[in-house]
DNA sequence: TCTGGGGTCCTAGGACCC
DNA sequence: TCTGGGGTCCTAGGACCC
């Protein structure tokens, strides 16, 4: 979906169209950071991740709203429910996903009919791109955006990333992209040539990966099976550092009993229990403890934090922001179905 | 008064076992 | 009289994605 955040909001608000526009900062004001900009606020430099007080000396006139969860919840689901119809379907986030129209015929005609589908169902504004891997479509819908349509026919994806930058690719962050630019590699074509040798000591077993994506090839199939959480955990920014005993530690019993929440929706119970502390320097660190047993309750997972916090952290030493997750996940005794040969 | 929150995957090292 | 090699489990940090 394009700006989806910022286009939903537009769905309830038509006079914000058209605008420098913002979804973000929340709670935390000025010390958030950006979910989604307009193509309007994206043309001026706001991009999102983009810290709020910085967006806003680039743009004084940035008009910042805050996300609508339920009804940016509902509208990805109606677009999931369209994108269902028509082949597996991948989720990749709130607004992505893959679908598999292999077995389709005239694949071109139907991604198109797919992408006036969303549009006229939803009101909003998608781009597509149809290839032969899921490497390649993503960036192919990412393209041509806002209301994109790409198509890369069969044997022309390499032809198609030789000239971008390397960093379109999947995996490819700013630091792995630093370090290819010490070798002089800024494009697709410069990744493909370079001789696999001068990877080698730097990236290593990724060297191999890493050309195979800058020619396109990707051989991982459309993985429409349901997802099953590895970790489950939630932390906070504080609007303004926290110090005190107290404090933390109803913030920390905050953060259990929502990871306890999350663990009862899910229908699972935790070996290990991790907490996360940043300071005010934005220095991070994590501290885990893995438990004998599988626990879920908030009580539990409170006693580890707990513990995990004091070997850490002193009373008077301020904190940024505090997490907790948990993970090592099975089923919780609840839900377990009694084994039939018992 | 720089820098959110939800995740996944990978690496490297240590403890421990045989 | 220097310290192998296979494995598992666990911890911490970092890169990356949306």
């Amino acid at each position: 979906m394009d700006a989806f955040f910022v286009n939903v909001h537009i769905l309830e608000n038509p006079d914000d169209s058209a605008i420098p526009l913002a979804v973000g900062g929340g709670k935390l004001g000025k010390r958030g950071v950006i979910a989604s900009a307009s193509y309007e606020a994206r043309a001026l430099g706001i991009r999102s991740a983009m810290p709020v007080h910085k967006a806003l000396k680039i743009c004084p006139n940035l008009k910042l709203v805050p996300s609508n969860r339920p009804l940016i919840h509902s509208c990805s689901l109606k677009v999931m429910e369209i994108l269902s119809i028509y082949g597996d379907l991948e989720k990749m986030s709130v607004d992505e996903a893959f679908v598999d129209i292999t077995p389709q015929k005239n694949p071109p005609a139907l991604a198109k009919s797919i992408l006036r589908r969303i549009k006229k169902e939803t009101k909003l504004p998608a781009s597509l791109g149809l290839a032969t891997s899921k490497l390649v479509a993503k960036i192919a819908s990412d393209f041509d955006k806002p209301e994109g349509f790409t198509v890369i026919l069969p044997d022309t994806e390499s032809k198609f990333l030789s000239p971008l930058k390397i960093e379109k690719l999947y995996g490819v962050g700013p630091k792995t992209a630093n370090l290819l630019n010490e070798l002089e590699i800024e494009t697709c074509s410069d990744l493909v040539s370079i001789d696999i040798q001068k990877l080698l000591p730097v990236f290593g077993l990724q060297s191999v990966n890493l050309k195979n994506k800058a020619k396109g090839i990707d051989n991982r199939p459309v993985d429409s099976s349901p997802w099953i959480p590895k970790q489950q955990g939630t932390d906070t920014t504080f609007e303004k550092d926290i110090s005190d005993a107290d404090t933390v530690e109803n913030e920390l019993v905050k953060l259990c009993s929502e990871v306890s929440d999350c663990l009862d929706k899910v229908g699972r119970s935790a070996r290990t229990i991790a907490i996360k502390l940043r300071w005010p320097s934005f220095e991070t660190i994590t501290r885990q403890k893995t438990v004998s047993g599988e626990i879920h309750k908030s009580k539990d997972i409170f006693k580890v934090a707990k513990n995990l916090l004091y070997e850490n952290w002193e009373p008077g030493k301020s904190i940024r922001l505090m997490g907790v997750s948990a993970s090592r996940l099975g089923i919780s005794d609840q839900q377990k179905l009694p084994l039939e040969f018992e």
